[in-house]
DNA sequence: GCAAATTTGTTCGTATGTATT
DNA sequence: CAATACATACGAACAAATTTG
């Protein structure tokens, strides 16, 4: 009772991938061909295509044929503060810098202003009612022409009102929001607190990213509140990034200065799944429960 | 030429689901029942419950039928240092106490010790040769009986040669490494630095998180690196979660004691997929490049 | 404990549509 | 326009897992 035809047939495609044998941005046979060495249906074949293309190793282009995924080059977004700054981490003033700090070219749309009641997450974590008005200030952000992030800051109208009005403007604040805001409201960034999830695309996400439409990529959520010297919130920020294309970075205590990533964990080439890899060996004579 | 009919199927099952008409955890109609009532072949019904299982809405168990997922209750680990004890976050020896803080059950196994030669990450974040020795401390992890993540840390043998033994001793360090290698060799934690990344699961974890085969749920892979008074890495430790079941907390500064989640994000019910969320709104009119 | 019924899983064959070259 | 390659859809049969009688 070996494994189904269609699962030997992933795996002996998986092990010619990753070993190289097959290479990034390389084409497969086609399912006509494969499905002639392998001797089993096109439907048959088809169904091992697809087991690889959720796993992320393949994709598929009408018309053109199957490839091996090229893997994209991650950016890396430090979340903890800068040292220097104080204050920041991944947020509109110091995305620019950061981004070209490392050789690459940062994009970032003019943002798009709304005013919103407050709705469940940006009500509960601003601390205002739901009726309140909020300013919403979203902008989506590239990387070498390639989108690598969307984000989303939500202000209580209160802040505008106060006397804050280039919130409500659909330009750069060039000085970045928190200068601004500490400078026209006394508001200083105390600190903050960043929730991370992962979830699936949404469409507009998925469009957007480019990312595949079989919801395999998943998006990191980062929901940053920021707090003033009372502990009180006054600003949510929501950016959502590919998984495919970014990874994080925190920094706590005194941490030597990075090496700029001497050899990036990660990646290190394909995964070879199933041998025990760094964090893994979770038992060789595995499936017993737990002692 | 509308979306093909396995699309629809899946969107108009999709949209009975997140209108609460099926809930949770109930059992939608059989293949049968299906192909019926869309009047379409029982591969195109499959090809739509496929749809469904990649975004991870609905799950099909073999002899029984599919039924909509039901959401794990996701445990929070906070990364950034606790403000009392200084140190840690996550971390074997704190781990206990901070999920038990929750009001949940923690459970993790003795430690499995092995002798590596350094490889590649190893030895680029704990700056060894690759020949050089380490001491691996492996453990699995489960919260109110479900596992939630594994870790594995790597240590200089030379710290063991200079009298930390203990860390080849297949037993728990109660006091917890960092106070351990306080005491016995004077090295302190001056820091660390965590990197985040999300990857799909291999075989082991599969296995062990018991995720569903298909490759859906990717995992969180965290290297954290601490660093000694001199800068100088004496540890790296890396832990996988599965991102079901695992969501992130980094405080910067000041932040106020947290409300034990008044609304956690990331949940709020099903998500709608294709209408404005919180973070997307990318443009209704989208689709357009850049300004 | 076994047998039958139910339900999903795998595999094949075939035909037609759509995208790209 | 033609050829190539993947996408969608239908039908059919048997296998494997689970529940039920």
């Amino acid at each position: 009772m070996p494994e189904p035809l269609y699962r030997r047939i992933a795996e002996d495609l998986l092990r010619r991938i990753e070993s190289g044998e097959m290479s990034p941005g390389s084409q497969l046979p086609t399912e006509l061909d494969l499905r002639e060495s392998y001797g089993a249906s096109r439907n048959t074949v088809r169904d091992a295509l697809k087991w690889l293309i959720t796993r992320g190793l393949v994709e598929t282009r009408p018309g053109q044929g199957t490839f091996v995924v090229e893997e994209i080059d991650p950016f890396i977004t430090t979340l903890s503060a800068d040292p220097e700054t104080g204050l920041g981490g991944g947020e509109g003033a110091a995305y620019l810098s950061e981004v070209r700090a490392t050789g690459r070219e940062p994009e970032a749309t003019v943002p798009r202003v709304e005013i919103h009641q407050a709705s469940g997450v940006v009500a509960a974590e601003l601390r205002v009612d739901e009726a309140t008005s909020v300013v919403s200030r979203h902008q989506r952000r590239l990387i070498d022409h390639t989108p690598y992030s969307l984000q989303t800051s939500f202000y209580p109208m209160d802040l505008v009102t106060r006397g804050a009005t280039k919130l409500i403007e659909a330009a750069d604040i060039e000085e970045g929001t928190v200068s601004y805001l500490s400078r026209t409201l006394g508001i200083k960034q105390a600190g903050y607190r960043d929730m991370i999830t992962v979830r699936a695309p949404d469409r507009n996400e998925t469009a957007f990213f480019k990312l595949p439409d079989n919801g395999r990529v998943a998006v990191f959520e980062n929901f940053r509140t920021a707090f003033d010297q009372q502990g009180k919130p006054f600003r949510l920020t929501v950016t959502v990034y590919p998984a495919d294309r970014n990874e994080f970075v925190i920094n706590v205590g005194d941490v030597p200065a990075r090496a700029l990533r001497p050899g990036r964990p990660g990646a290190g080439g394909r995964r070879p799944g199933g041998q025990d890899s760094v964090s893994g060996s979770v038992g060789r004579n595995s499936r017993e429960g737990l002692a």
